[in-house]
DNA sequence: CCAAAAGTGTTGAAGTTACACCCATGC
DNA sequence: GCATGGGTGTAACTTCAACACTTTTGG
């Protein structure tokens, strides 16, 4: 009945994390600094990830390494997918980095990446473990990180933008009232297109996931915008339902 | 330079695969029966799939497995994801069917699933190695499989779901002329669901990818179909860029 | 002549796109 | 009073769902 190594840490799988937060302008992700000496960039930063545990699942190995290399910690997570080239390790930094932390610098390893959204001001990152440091940082200013990060982060962006077309996002980017053209900013950049803002108004408004605070912004210096928030079970029924209004 | 093991076995992960076939009525799905003694078929039949080595990637493993257990290679394979909760090897006859074939039996073993589709006639199983025999089932026939090999084909049908509904189906589930009621059939079988027979005809063909061969079908006891082929050109563009008239 | 599947059009409702001007506020 | 972003409506067009009868063949 016993297996061996059950609570070992396995060589062999890890699981990455692909955090996305908006500040209400842009679409950021969460990235650590591995701080080694004075290296590029694209070298020190990368997705918190570690190995997994034998004996916990996989979501629940994500869930794990986020909080302790983050502190983040309670949050849902979907799967992306596996990476795992042979040749994922194959920049001479990460291979070194590698062997700083890892029993079995030089294993095989493949990837199984989550991703999710959070409001940035309540997940407000600090670095543990082997993270010298851990930061909010704009999507669109990322040109490269460790290992195969990137590609993961791309894979995230992509399943975001289907995501976004068949239920509705938001929820867990925004602060509880917010505006029409916040939620219009996070639509555009999520979708890295603009949208037309009265169809973009109309089309939220008749999925009736949006309650009218009959509040205004207050101390803006142009006309002050009414605060909406969502309406929980409505939004809900969509999430699991999808819009459903697509192809065949 | 030298990594251990690199053309070795991993005893952590292993891929799996779904293919699913069409006969002009239904979705069917290739399974392997690994003919243990006189078990049940829930427990005797699997998905194809295998550890992988070391130093070759996922798809490839992917690839190879398929072919050495069922003989069908050169086939598109597109992932699924990873699934690999610890217990999953809880069945009593798993365990022991490992313990024959593999050389680490009780390792934690994580998953990563692909799907394809293939005409079948052109992909008539033979089975190798520790599969007994490899054959096509009616998808709907299916009631349980070897480890979590269920689930893995559900998630497969969901995928496929999601798929059709954004890129053209059927280039490789049906032979090279076909006619509209069959495809309109294995849109019905994909999507689980009766689809208007003229709504459907008006849909695909404003799609643009078929080709009306001006041929008939012949010997059947009732008005013979038009024959069509698609258009590869259209179709591969289609297959690229997706139907995008959804959502936002 | 019968059974079986092929093929074909219309209508009303809903949704999509494109587009321009006035409004309320802080400074 | 001006700069800034907030907020609103319409018309032309496309898409969608629902629905029933005639045609061609083999037996």
């Amino acid at each position: 009945m016993q297996k061996k190594n059950v609570s070992e840490l396995n060589p062999n799988v890890s699981v990455d994390c692909v955090i996305f937060g908006f500040d209400l302008e842009k679409l950021n992700v969460l990235v650590i600094d591995r701080g080694e000496n004075e290296l590029a960039e694209n070298v020190r930063l990368a997705l918190p990830g570690n190995l997994i545990y034998n004996n916990e699942n996989l979501e629940q190995a994500a869930y794990r390494v986020l909080e302790e290399l983050t502190s983040l910690k309670d949050i849902y997570l979907e799967q992306i997918g596996a990476f795992g080239d042979p040749n994922r390790i194959c920049k001479e930094a990460d291979r070194a980095w590698l062997k700083s932390i890892r029993a079995e610098p030089e294993a095989r390893v493949i990837t199984v990446a989550y991703f999710s959204l959070v409001k940035m001001e309540d997940y407000m990152p600090h670095a543990a473990s082997f993270a010298k440091n851990a930061a909010w940082i704009p999507a669109d200013e990322i040109k490269d990180l460790a290992f195969d990060h990137y590609d993961i982060l791309q894979a995230a962006r992509n399943k975001l933008k289907e995501k976004i077309k068949i239920q509705p996002i938001g929820f867990n980017l925004l602060p509880e009232k917010f505006t029409l053209s916040q939620l219009h900013k996070l639509y555009e950049s999520i979708l890295d297109k603009e949208l037309d803002k009265r169809n973009f108004r109309r089309k939220v408004q008749k999925l009736d996931i949006l309650t009218n605070l009959n509040e205004k912004q207050e101390g803006v210096p142009h006309k002050p915008s009414e605060l909406y928030k969502f309406n929980e079970e409505k939004y809900q029924e969509l999430t699991q339902n999808g819009y459903d209004n697509f192809g065949f």
